[in-house]
DNA sequence: TTCATTTGTAACTATAATTGTTACTAATAC
DNA sequence: GTATTAGTAACAATTATAGTTACAAATGAA
């Protein structure tokens, strides 16, 4: 099924707690929403969770919850929390060391990778939850950026 | 296995022919450098060619060349090239349209993957193929990085 | 013309990652 | 205490990738 949704689930999950406020919002409501197994959405949920993004509480009348502000989270934060993959993979098998090319190929496409990743990242800070939250509002409760 | 390599080994390729400057280079030996098979080589050239960067030639004698030169081939047309896939997937399932944010939130991501995408693209677009052969040569022919 | 060589491509296998699912434990509120 | 909920392990189903074998079509050389 490769080629993964994770930050995709992540932001739609995020953007529903912004929505909620401050009500914690449980796995079954969200995966209601999202159109899958609750059990998928805690996955992603214990991801935000560790990087300190939601919080969340077991129990009768538990959930989870934003742990700051929409216009606090950015999308780089949540692309980092959940583990997105790379956006091009290396060699499966190391190249011929013996080659003068497959000697330092490598070492070329990581530096690649990585001014790729940081152009990636480059957008992705730049948007908030806020902002999607906003974007998707047809109109009414809309509200300014603080 | 997933997460794909091809970006990766028409990099390694190309590099392979601007080095070897006009003469044809054959599937066998280009597998030799990336240590890989000879037919998943062919699969990538067949991409490459149909995007017009590389010509190949069945036959004795045949192989496969740039077909302009390394300083004209970006990093982005390969990436368009080959199909690299996409810095993240939206929905595996479409979500809940009897909720406001499930409504809306694929219109949404699909603008944020755009925008990644070109931030991607704009990276891409500054590397060439001239520009990676010359931060492998170990010396020589070497020239500083700009 | 005939033959060896090489690309192009189809078909299949093995591997690995993702998503979805069931089942269970631990924590919490009422 | 009891019902509810998150956290997590274990497993199945699906899917993409890379690797492999096999063969047709094209080409150049004898």
């Amino acid at each position: 099924m490769p080629a993964n949704s994770r930050f995709a689930i992540a932001v739609h999950i995020l953007t529903l707690m912004a929505r909620a406020d401050a009500k914690p919002l449980k796995s079954d409501e969200v995966a209601c929403s999202v159109n899958t197994n609750p059990v998928v959405i805690r996955r992603i949920l214990c991801a935000l969770s560790k990087a300190g993004l939601v919080v969340s509480q077991t129990g009768a009348s538990g959930g989870s919850r934003l742990a700051m502000k929409p216009n606090q989270i950015t999308l780089l934060a949540v692309y980092r929390a959940v583990d997105a993959g790379d956006v091009f993979a290396l060699h499966p098998q190391p190249p011929n060391a013996k080659c003068p090319v497959g000697m330092n190929i490598e070492g070329a496409l990581d530096r690649i990778l990585d001014e790729v990743e940081q152009g990636v990242e480059r957008v992705l800070e730049k948007i908030t939850i806020e902002k999607v939250l906003r974007s998707i509002e047809p109109r009414g409760s809309a509200r300014r950026a603080s």
